[in-house]
DNA sequence: AGTTTGCTCAACCATGCGGTTGAATATAGT
DNA sequence: ACTATATTCAACCGCATGGTTGAGCAAACT
């Protein structure tokens, strides 16, 4: 079930509202980082870098396994799953967006029926 | 090509992040809107309402139509798709989780291969 | 033991966000 | 013309965010 008022899903889509975090997980993507190797890349201290990550680790979205005195970080694709389970739900929308299109590109001004009212108030 | 610093992700992703807003979408995935028709739902005023209205409208998320004095409102699901393209990235990573799980489930701890490392740094 | 390394914590700062209220604007109805 | 309706605008408030710096702490190196 999608849930619609779920404080899940506002940490999620937050944490991935910040270009630093995407990267971020763009990263995790290839291995596991330790949280120096994520801070490297950006122009901020090392201690703003680990808020990111900090943030992303509230959202569910890595996981931190502390091995010694470094922090090695692995990513957590459940919630992400869930931001594309919400976003699922939409998908009808813009694949009927681009079917209309592409109808229109290939009829050319055929036929005027309709215009398509699909789902006002039941 | 999915960008990866991207005011526009940004923009949409933080829209994303608010339960209102994403109460909202939901609304108009249901037909057009007017602001107000938006705001009756929620526990704030109409000001209020409209700025959340203002941020999905800034970030693509839905166009608005100035109807004499009404401002109705539509689902614009470009943004919406941008953002699917974006997690599509991850979408390896849950389907091999929960394949991984499958696969643990069905066989049971038998023949205990390669533990799976599957792409640290190259 | 002493120093360096990896990271967090705490305090601080500027900015932005989500909310409020009251006034402004423009259209619609009478 | 007057009033009611739909919406934004502007100023304000409290709080979170993203950044800084300096100190603190535990592990690793020599």
């Amino acid at each position: 079930m999608v849930e619609q008022t779920s404080p899940q899903l506002d940490a999620i889509f937050h944490a991935l509202g910040d270009a630093t975090r995407r990267h971020m997980l763009r990263e995790l993507a290839r291995g596991e980082r330790t949280v120096g190797q994520l801070a490297e890349p950006f122009a901020m201290s090392l201690a703003a870098a680990s808020k990111h990550v900090r943030t992303l680790e509230n959202a569910g979205l890595i996981r931190r396994e502390i091995r010694g005195r470094t922090h090695l970080c692995r990513l957590e694709p459940g919630p992400l799953a869930s931001a594309n389970a919400w976003l699922a739900f939409y998908e009808r929308f813009w694949t009927q967006h681009l079917d209309a299109l592409e109808h229109a590109l290939r009829t050319e001004g055929a036929h005027p029926s309709k215009p398509s009212r699909k789902g006002d108030d039941p």
